[in-house]
Parts: structure tokens; sequence; C-alpha cells
DNA sequence: AAAACACATGAACATATGTTCATGTATTTA
DNA sequence: TAAATACATGAACATATGTTCATGTGTTTT
């Protein structure tokens, strides 16, 4: 995204930002949500598409078993992740979508998380 | 920004997650940085270009001084805001702006906060 | 010089978050 | 049916974060 497309959209006026009180909690939740490097490498990964089992997730964010499944726990109980059963293999996926759209959004500012452009 | 242009970027690979493990920490650090409603609203604030006091922060913010001016003081030593003293007030603007393009990423995404399109 | 203003700072505390260790559970394989 | 696999769960703890209260500091006004 180009700084052009960014300047599109209008800041909040400062009369107004008591109204938004809910928005800033409604965001900072979420950013919460995202703002660890495991869950970060959780959601990058399955932002691909593809649902993932435990052991394949483990693989790249390469922590202990039980600190990701209590990361994937929480992000379940959260409405992120999606999980389905199938043998003995747990089968992880995004649910709210609308987390990839952030994740991409932030791909694209300068420091964050940067994917290999085009 | 459309979904077309988001998805132009190209999630990174598996193989290379572990490459990436510093880029996840410092995102991770960016979005703590972030989260946090009264942050948010500073940060938003100071989006609009101009530098503005504590005092005048503290009416949108609606919250304590002091509670305030610990948040100052983390993101200033975080190198993410810019403090001058002019007289008896202190004069707070955003430093690092790439932050602003962050915020106004996540503007554009469908959950996160919502400034008025166009 | 004293009072008022605009803030910063430190102590203290509550709560949240991250992490590990040990153990439990369902499923499959031998 | 016993062992192995693939996880989840709970307790316990350390550290981080948010918050308040009291107080300090520099500047301006009276």
């Amino acid at each position: 995204m180009e700084l052009e497309t960014i300047d599109k959209f209008k800041i909040i006026e400062p009369e107004n930002f008591k109204m938004y009180r809910t928005q800033f909690e409604e965001s900072a939740y979420i950013l919460k949500a995202l703002a660890n490097e495991t869950r970060l490498c959780v959601i990058m990964q399955l932002s691909r598409g593809s649902e993932m089992t435990v052991s394949e997730l483990r693989e790249s964010a390469d922590c202990e078993q039980s600190l990701l499944s209590h990361h994937l726990t929480d992000m379940r109980a959260k409405g992120i992740l999606h999980c389905r059963r199938d043998g003995r293999n747990n089968y992880y996926s995004l649910k709210d979508k609308r987390i990839t759209n952030v994740l991409k959004c932030l791909m694209n500012c300068d420091f964050v998380i940067k994917g290999e452009n085009k």
C-alpha cells in the first residue's frame, strides 16, 4: 500500500474521541492478541490459508509444546482460531479472517513484519 | 486499502520462519507499544500532525494526569514520541512517523479503529 | 517571594501475561 | 491391551503492565 492510498483516510477528530472509546478498547484488545512473537508466528503461518497441526506449527514457532498449546487454547477462546480434531491430530485454522487483514496491513508498514514484496 | 492491494504481498514461507524470528520480536514489540487504549488515543491524536500539550492530550484521553504522564514518558523512552518544552507546557509529537503508518493501516482493517472514509 | 500551573517521578500495589513442569486424555499402533 | 503419539490442562511462579497516590520540579503569575 502506498502512502497516497493511506492518506485518503481521515483521522478521527478530537472532539469525537470519547465516542471512539469503545473502538480504542476493541482495537487494543486485538493488538494485544497479536502482540506476541509466538502468536504472530502462528497467525502468520495460518494466514497462508491451509490448516495446520500443532506439531507443524511447533516446528516454525520453535517453542515448547505446552507453551504453544497454551497460546493456541487462548486464541481459540478469543475466537481467533478454529480447531478441528482428526485422528490424533488437531488441525488449527484462522477463524477470524480479519486478523489476516490486520497482519497483511502491518506487513505493508515500514518496520513491521516484511513479506517479500510483489 | 482494498484486498486486491493487500493480496499482492506474499506471506513468508514456513521454511524461512526461523530467519524471521527477530522480525517477529520487533513486530511484537511495536504492537505492544500500541496495544493500550490510552496510548492508542494519544497516538491517534498526534497522528493528525501537530504537536499537543499534555493537558490537551488529557482531555481526549480522559484519564488521570499521572497515568497519562507515565504513558507519555514510556513512549518517549521507546522513541515513539518527541517532547519539547516551552514555558510551562510540554509539547508532544510523534517521533517515529512509521507508527502513523501502522495506525493508518489498522484503520483500513475491518474491525480495528475506523476513521471516516474518504 | 509566595502561590498557581503544568507537568514528571517514584513507591507501592493489583492484575495480566508468559513460561515451565508435571500430569491428564484421546487416539492409534504394536 | 500396553505402549506410543499428539496434544490439552492445571498449578505454580516470574516478570510485565496498568494504575493510583503522594510528592517533586520548573515556570509563570501575582
